[in-house]
DNA sequence: GTCTATAGGCAGATAGAC
DNA sequence: GTCTATCTGCCTATAGAC
C-alpha cells in the first residue's frame, strides 16, 4: 500500500503519467493479443480505473494505437541508436538488432509493428502509415549497417543491401511470428542465428 | 446471372454444398482480416443467408475455424504432393514452394497459419493446435527437399536440414507479413528470391 | 482526473416456425 | 436448410456529477 517514492497528497496514485502507464498495459495487449483483440475495458481492468476515465488521456481507441506506435518507434529508433554508438563491427550490430527482437518474444510478445502488419487490413489510416514508416525506417538503418559491412569486409552478401535488409526483417519478423506459438525462444535464436550466419565473411561454404 | 452448368430446379441456388461456399468466404476473411476481425454476420451478407442459418452448418466460430485450417492444411498437404511430383531438382521445389505464398499474396491474402499464429494468444485450443501442425508439417516436407538438395548437389547450406527448414517457412511467412502492407506482390518476391538464392549450389560466392 | 450511468452497435448464439 | 425473433454480453463512446 506504500505510497510511490516522492511525498505529495496521498488519497489519489500520486503520479501524472496515467498516460503512461495506459500506453504500457495497451503496447503489451497489442503484442500479446493484437490490435482487434484488446479493449479498453482490459486496460482499465488492469490498471484499476473505468473505461470512461481512458478517454480522458486518450480519445480513442485509433488515437491511442496511434500513441503507441508512435512511443513505440521512438524507443525502437533510440535503440538503433545505441546499437550504433557501441558494437563496431557489423556482424555484432546485427546480432545486437536479432536480440531486440529476442527481447520482446521473451515478454511473449510479438513485434507490435509485426502484429500490426497482420492486422493491417482492419487498422485506420494513421496507423497504417506508421506501421509502414516503421518498416522503411528498420530498412534504412539495416541498409546502411550492410554496406558498411560489406565495405570493411565483416559481411558478405549478394544482391544489393536494401533487399538483404528487407530479408533480414522479413526472415526475423517470421522467426517471431512462427516461434511463438511454440513458445520458445530458443526457435528463434536459432533461426536468427541461421539466418544471419549466412552474411558472415567467415563463411566456411 | 446464368445459373449454374447443370439443369436444376431454379429457385434454391440448387446447390448442397452451402458448407464449401461458407468455409470459401471464411477463408478469404480471415486471410485477409483475421479470425477476431471478421464474423457470422460478414460471411451471411457475403452469402445471402442469415447469421442464424450458419449455425446449422458450423455450430460455433470454433467449429468453423476448425474446419477452416483443416480443410487449408489438406489442400497445401495436396500442393506439396503436386510439387513432389513434378519438378525434380531441389532448387525447383523451394521455388514452388515459395510461389504457394506468392499465389495468396496476390489475392491479397495472408498465409491462413501466418494470420493465426499471429492472433494464437486468443485462439481456442484446437485451433492452437493445428496451427502448430501446419508448421511442423511444413518443416518436414521442407527439411526432405532440403536433404535431397543436399544429396545431389544442387543445394548448399551450413547447419542442419531442419534449421534451414525452419529458417525458409520464417522468411517466407515474415516476408508475407511486411510486403502486404506495402501492397507489393514484387517486394515478396525479390525477397524469397533473395533467400532462396542463398541456398543455391551455384552460388557466386 | 475519475467517477456513474447510459447510449447504440455488433458480437456469437439459441428457440422455434416454416 | 433457412427463416424471424430474441438473448446476453462486450464493444467504443459520451454526458455530466464530483
Amino acid at each position: 500500500m506504500g505510497t510511490t517514492t516522492t511525498a505529495r497528497s496521498k488519497a489519489p496514485p500520486a503520479n501524472g503519467d496515467t498516460a503512461q502507464r495506459i500506453l504500457d498495459i495497451a503496447e503489451r495487449l497489442v503484442q500479446m493479443r493484437g490490435y482487434n483483440a484488446f479493449s479498453y475495458a482490459h486496460i482499465a481492468a488492469e490498471l484499476g480505473i473505468t473505461k470512461a476515465s481512458l478517454h480522458y488521456h486518450f480519445s480513442g481507441k485509433a488515437e491511442l494505437g496511434q500513441a503507441l506506435i508512435a512511443r513505440y518507434a521512438q524507443r525502437f529508433a533510440l535503440a538503433l541508436e545505441e546499437i550504433d554508438s557501441k558494437a563496431t563491427p557489423a556482424p555484432a550490430k546485427l546480432a545486437a538488432y536479432a536480440g531486440l527482437y529476442a527481447d520482446a518474444l521473451r515478454g511473449q510478445r510479438m513485434c507490435l509493428c509485426g502484429m500490426l502488419a497482420a492486422e493491417y487490413q482492419t487498422l485506420p489510416e494513421q496507423i497504417r502509415k506508421a506501421v509502414v514508416a516503421f518498416f522503411d525506417d528498420n530498412e534504412i538503418w539495416l541498409e546502411r549497417v550492410l554496406e558498411q559491412g560489406r565495405t570493411d569486409d565483416t559481411l558478405k552478401f549478394d544482391g544489393s543491401a536494401r533487399d538483404t535488409a528487407r530479408m533480414i526483417i522479413s526472415g526475423l519478423e517470421g522467426a517471431m511470428l512462427v516461434a511463438r506459438p511454440y513458445g520458445d525462444v530458443r526457435r528463434f535464436q536459432t533461426t536468427a542465428t541461421t539466418l544471419l550466419a549466412g552474411l558472415a565473411a567467415t563463411d566456411a561454404r
